[in-house]
DNA sequence: GTGGTCTAGACCACG
DNA sequence: GTGGTCTAGACCACC
C-alpha cells in the first residue's frame, strides 16, 4: 500500500497516515492479518520522521484497527473497538457536514447517493454490521 | 443562539464557535440578516477572548457564511461562498467517515436513515439547492 | 447623482462616498461647478451619520476635487490638486495592481485593452492632460 | 527577500508584508518552491510581533500564493487561486485608479505606457495568463 | 460603541 | 524548532 503525503495539507502528516490505512481497510487494499511496513520503512519511504509514523501506528492500535507486535511488527487487526465510542462522534461530524452541504446547495438526493456509493466502496471482512 | 464551550476538547475553541454557528444557521435558529452578538459581547457571554472569537468570525466571513457591517456588528449572510471548493473537501471527509462507520459496525441502511433524518432537520433559507 | 453604498463591504463607508464622487466627476456626471447635496441630505438620503459624510466631503476638500463654501455648500471644483503628489502613490498601487493581475491569470494584452475602454469612459473637463 | 515596513504608513504591516511578498512572487525575486522566513525569524528582522507576520502569511495562504509547509515554514506556491475571484475586484480599483489619474493630468497615453513598463517587469513562471 | 490592528508572552501540537 | 492557539490589554479607525 502506497501511502500519500502532502505536507502542506491542513491535516498532520500522522492524521494522513491513519486516514489512508483506516481507508485502505475499508476498501480491502488492507486485509485482516496483512502486516504493515515498519515505523522505520514507512517514514524513510515518505521521508518523514519516524516519531511521525509512530504517532500514527498508535493512533491505530488504540482505535483497535491493528495490533502492533513487538516481533513482527504492526498487523491489521480483525476487530476495531466497536461502535458504542464512535457513534456519538460519527454523528457530530455527520451533522456538521451534512448542514454544511445543504448550506453549499448540495441536494438531499445528491447526497444520499454519493453516501450510497461511497458504501458500495468498502469491502468489510466480517459481517458484523449484519448483525448489529 | 447559545454558544456551548468545552475547553477540554481537542477541537480549538474558535472551530467550536464557527461550527454551531454553521448548523445554527443550518437548522434555521440563525435566520438570514440576523444580528450575532458582538465580538466583546460573546467573549464576554463565554468567558473567553476577544481574539478567539474574532477568528471564528474571520472564518466564517471567509467561508460567506456571515457579513461584518461596520455599524453593527455580524450578521447572518443570505450566500455561502459555493459549492465548487467544497465539495471535493466534503467528499473526504465524507468518505473517512462512512469507511470508519462501516468498520465499526454502523450499516449502509442505518447510516442512510441517519443522514435521511440529519438533512430533515435542515432548514434552508433559499431553494438553492434544488436548482443546482 | 445617486450614491450607493455597501455596509458590510471591506472599504469605509466614507471612502466608498469618496470614490463615487471621484467616478462621478470622472464620467462627467458631476460636473465642474455643480453642486453636491448637502451633508445632512446625503446623510439622510444614504441613511448614515452625518459625520461619515462630512469625512467624505473633507477628503475630497483636501485632494481638490471640491470646495466647500460654507454659505452654499460644497461644489465641484475645476483642479485637483495636480499630479506632483498623486503620481507616486498611483505607481505603487498600479504596480501591485499588475503584479496581482499577472500572477492571476490576466495577460497583459488584456489588461492594457482594459485600461483603455476605461480610459476612454472618462469625460475630463479641462485638457489639461494634453497639455502637461 | 528584504521586507521594508513604514510603521507610520496608513497601510497595517501586516498587508505591507503581504504585499511586498506578492510584487516579490511577480518580480521573480521570489520563485516557486522557495522557503520564507519562518514567521518567528521575520518578526525579530523587522522588529515586529510574530502575531502580525503569522497575520500576513495566513492572507497569502488563503489567497494562494504560498502554502505553509508544516515541517519547515511557507514556500511560495505555483498556483493563486485563479482569476474569478480576482478580476471584479481589480476592474474597480482600476476604474477609480484611471479615472483618479485622468483628473490629476495623466494622459492616457502616459498611463498605458506606464502598465506597459510594470507588466514586463513581472516575471511570470508559468505562461498560464497566455492559455486562459 | 463597533471592529481592526498590534503587542508581549504563554502553552501546545507537530515533526 | 516550527506553526497553531489563546490570553490580557492597548490603541486606533470607523460610525
Amino acid at each position: 500500500m502506497v501511502i500519500q503525503i502532502t505536507t502542506t495539507s491542513e491535516v498532520p502528516i500522522y492524521l494522513q497516515i491513519r486516514n489512508q490505512i483506516v481507508i485502505g481497510i475499508g476498501t480491502g487494499e488492507l486485509t485482516v492479518g496483512q502486516s504493515l511496513p515498519t515505523v522505520r520503512q514507512m517514514a524513510s519511504d515518505i521521508g518523514i520522521n519516524m516519531m511521525t509514523v509512530n504517532k500514527a501506528y498508535n493512533i491505530l492500535k488504540n482505535e483497535g484497527y491493528i495490533e502492533i507486535d513487538r516481533r513482527h511488527g504492526a498487523k491489521v487487526s480483525q476487530t476495531p473497538n466497536g461502535r458504542k465510542e464512535f457513534v456519538p462522534k460519527m454523528e457530530y461530524d455527520l451533522k456538521l457536514l451534512i448542514t454544511e452541504s445543504a448550506l453549499n446547495g448540495v441536494s438531499k438526493q445528491e447526497f444520499i447517493e454519493l453516501c450510497n456509493r461511497l458504501y458500495d466502496e468498502i469491502k468489510v471482512e466480517n459481517d458484523k454490521e449484519e448483525i448489529l
